[in-house]
DNA sequence: AAAACGGGGGT
DNA sequence: ACCCCAGTTTT
């Protein structure tokens, strides 16, 4: 028996039933793996579902406008990995016919596309025999072979790179993968490892020498930085003052209600006032603070207030931003979770 | 080599 | 609260 055996044996009889699993159309899987990175299975599976639906082939999608693209990815996270999908599947239309290549260097070549993702794509839909090594698989090979190396290091990827390719199996090298992605999300799991019912439990060294639960090795966190927010409700003729964001860094191109940052602990209505002013060249009265959200993601903190305000002259010229009602602006892509309760406030 | 990039679910 | 996830791109 080898390591590649046990595994599939286990897999054959364990599998997760998931929706991208349903055939190997590669389109399907690229599209499944991006939404997948650095996000969770069951995260995913609505808006995968929903995204064949609308976007069944590469055709169809490399049609479709960037801002419908957003929408349907709206909530997800990490917006650029659905440019780039488009991007992506733009160039398979116009380079490949319309058919994703089979080659995993072309595959690599593809915006979005890293070492994992055109190592996923080319073994579970093609067949070929090259490693896709994620996090599951760091965390796995760091147990069986009791590697103490800081798994975010690139010498440490590549040489788990290099013995997950040595244990590969020539046939079903695709199952295999996926095989190491459920055995990382069912059995050799972040926390307390079920080293009990674990296939590989004979094989690994972690277990042997009990040191599975202090395996992988992360690199030490660091102190997530406070931003200040205020975030303006401007109403007029029923609609709300709403801008879109620039086309790079966080939450690029994504709309959102007017915010300003505060720094130096300026008073949050009047640093609102004077940048919708300055912003949209028009004088606003900045009602009551209505509530305090805090948002807390991997290196920053956002703690931000929302203010309901009233449009007053109307002489003055908008430079950017649009109006919308509540309606419309739902149905484009908005800015993170502090829009949600925003648009949540405002509806009430 | 390190930082930037979102959001959600598990413990 | 804290962890960390089917990672990639930019600096």
């Amino acid at each position: 028996m080898t390591l590649a055996t046990q595994l599939l044996d286990w897999y054959y009889e364990n599998a997760r039933d998931l929706p991208w699993r349903q055939d190997k159309d590669a389109y399907k899987i690229w599209v499944s793996e991006i939404m997948l990175q650095q996000t969770r299975v069951e995260a995913v599976k609505g808006y995968y579902q929903r995204w064949i639906d609308r976007f069944p082939t590469p055709a169809v999608l490399a049609e479709a406008s960037e801002q419908e693209v957003l929408q349907y990815w709206q909530g997800l996270g990490y917006y650029s990995r659905a440019r780039n999908l488009l991007a992506g599947v733009r160039e398979v239309c116009a380079a490949y016919g319309g058919e994703v290549p089979e080659d995993e260097q072309l595959i690599r070549q593809l915006p979005g596309v890293g070492d994992y993702t055109a190592g996923a794509i080319a073994s579970i839909a093609y067949n070929r025999r090259v490693p896709a090594v994620d996090g599951n698989v760091l965390r796995i090979f760091s147990r069986l072979f009791c590697l103490e190396s800081d798994i975010s290091k690139q010498a440490t990827k590549r040489e788990i790179a290099g013995l997950l390719h040595r244990h590969m199996p020539d046939s079903s090298p695709g199952d295999f993968n996926q095989a190491l992605m459920d055995l990382g999300s069912m059995i050799c799991i972040p926390r307390r490892p079920r080293c009990q019912v674990c296939p590989l439990s004979n094989l690994c060294e972690g277990y042997a020498r009990e040191v599975q639960d202090t395996l992988p090795v992360r690199p030490a966190k660091k102190e997530p930085v406070l931003v200040q927010l205020a975030a303006g409700l401007v109403l007029q003729d029923g609609k709300y003052l709403v801008r879109q964001r620039p086309a790079k860094g966080l939450l690029a191109g994504m709309w959102e209600f007017p915010t300003v940052e505060l720094t130096g602990g300026q008073a949050a209505d009047r640093c609102l006032t004077a940048v919708l002013w300055h912003e949209f060249g028009q004088e606003v009265d900045v009602g009551e603070e209505q509530f305090h959200y805090i948002h807390i993601f991997s290196h920053r903190k956002w703690d931000i207030s929302f203010f309901s305000c009233q449009w007053l002259s109307g002489n003055g010229v908008m430079k950017e931003g649009q109006w919308r009602s509540l309606t419309e602006f739902s149905n484009m892509p908005w800015a993170g979770p502090h829009h949600k309760v925003a648009l949540a406030l405002a509806e009430s």
